[in-house]
DNA sequence: TCTGGGGTCCTCTGTCGC
DNA sequence: TCTGGCGACAGAGGACCC
């Protein structure tokens, strides 16, 4: 492993990843927190922590962990909601950072991407040199740290800023990638969660280079055939995988967890109404219909189903979200059942300018979606939550406890490291 | 020590048309 | 007319990631 200096033959992928990166955010706003355990996460009875302060970190504070739970790990920590809008805004600044450096630039969340700089060495210098240049800038620039690894595969590129975190450049070039891989952890690699790690430690396979001396055969008896062949090829330190920017996305949704178990049909009809809107105008923002709706329901004991169906017409619409999310609800004949969490996703995506044009020729009614297009209008001079149906307008400060957590964190990812 | 929210990908199973 | 094989697709669920 090379430390900073020195030649990057054969390393043209970067993966940058922010560290903390919310708990930073909110550190810079508030300087007399740095040094200090920070929290963010979801403050109410069944919420989790989003992000932490390294500080934090030293009591065995982590993501997804219970913010209770956190609370009496550090006491002293400082836990604070979340402002989804401020991460956002900084995680467009550094990704402009980026793209004002490569245009092959694959974000992966708000605070970390993948970049290809192969094109970028005639202006800036090695991937070395461009690495210790994006650190300095988005310290300069935003004020947070963030730390980068930088190797020939993607793969490899996003374990080397692990293990160079925090606020640290780690570079792997090409021969010394088994040297790097094979001492480590199964559950190191992509793809191996609690559930792959344990079968793999079933098989006696602890380590990257066990894993690697097994034949392919026998992961993928054991894994499946996709993953098994995918680890095998991840052991050696094969990766294919390109640096692709602007993927389209696939799916898009919205859930909710109620502050206390819900068994009221009329809330929970009410939560689909909310959460079909909120994803209908997920869906215009990023201009896509969805040909499949589907729903999710958690009960009280946390067993999760999923029901799912494909429309003859795309859309966009939240009533036609929402009258297809609660036909499927409602055909679970689901009597008083205690119901933790329900979502609504938007799945197959079509684009819609030229899905518009074929409708076209179907004469469909505009009539809704116009009036949806000009909630979102208001919503963007008001605020969110300007317009709405008229069945929500009570929705929020319901009694009882019953309405979704007071306290949301929002936004995708932890983004720890 | 009780488990958030927003995603992707994979596998299995059932159905349908040929 | 019945049956089986096959591919495509839809639906459900699980695992994983951040």
């Amino acid at each position: 492993m090379a430390p900073a200096a020195g030649r990057a033959a054969g390393c043209t992928v970067l993966h940058v990843d922010m560290d903390a990166f919310f708990a930073s955010v909110e550190v810079r706003r508030r300087p007399e927190l740095a040094g200090t355990p920070v929290i963010v996460g979801g403050a109410g009875n069944r919420g989790v922590v989003t992000s932490a302060t390294y500080e934090a970190r030293r009591y065995g504070v982590h993501a997804a962990m219970p913010t209770a739970r956190a609370l009496r790990l550090c006491p002293t920590a400082t836990v604070l909601p979340g402002d989804m809008a401020l991460y956002t805004e900084v995680s467009r600044s550094v990704m402009a950072l980026f793209r004002s450096i490569t245009p092959l630039v694959e974000p992966l969340s708000l605070d970390e991407a993948f970049l290809d700089v192969s094109g970028a060495g005639r202006r800036l210098g090695d991937a070395v040199a461009i690495g210790e240049h994006i650190r300095a800038r988005v310290y300069d620039e935003q004020g947070i740290t963030c730390s980068v690894g930088v190797a020939g595969t993607k793969f490899v590129a996003k374990l080397a800023s692990t293990r160079a975190k925090p606020d640290g450049m780690l570079v792997v070039r090409p021969p010394e990638v088994m040297g790097f891989l094979h001492p480590l952890p199964v559950n190191a690699l992509w793809g191996v969660g609690p559930k792959t790690e344990e079968t793999l430690l079933r098989l006696g396979l602890r380590t990257v280079g066990d894993l690697a001396h097994v034949p392919a055969r026998t992961l993928q008896r054991a894994l499946g055939a996709a993953a098994g062949t995918h680890l095998h090829e991840l052991a050696w330190g094969r990766d294919p995988r390109r640096v692709v920017p602007d993927e389209p996305e696939r799916s898009t949704g919205a859930e909710e967890t109620f502050s206390s178990d819900v068994d009221d049909p009329a809330v929970i009809h009410r939560e689909l109404l909310h959460l079909s809107e909120r994803t209908a105008g997920r869906l215009r923002s990023i201009g896509c219909l969805a040909r499949t709706v589907s729903i999710k329901v958690r009960f009280a004991d946390f067993a999760t189903i999923t029901r799912s169906r494909t429309l003859g017409t795309p859309t966009d619409v939240g009533k036609e979200l929402y009258d297809t999310a609660r036909a499927l609800y409602d055909a679970l004949g689901l009597e008083r059942a205690r119901i933790r969490l329900v979502g609504v996703r938007a799945e197959r995506l079509v684009d819609a300018g030229a899905a518009h044009q074929q409708l076209e020729l179907g004469a469909r009614e505009h009539g809704r979606r116009d009036a949806e297009l000009a909630a979102d209008r208001a919503a963007r001079r008001f605020g969110a939550g300007a317009v709405r149906p008229a069945t929500l307008l009570h929705r929020s400060g319901r009694p009882g406890g019953t309405g979704p957590r007071a306290a949301r964190t929002g936004g995708r990812g932890h983004p720890e490291g």
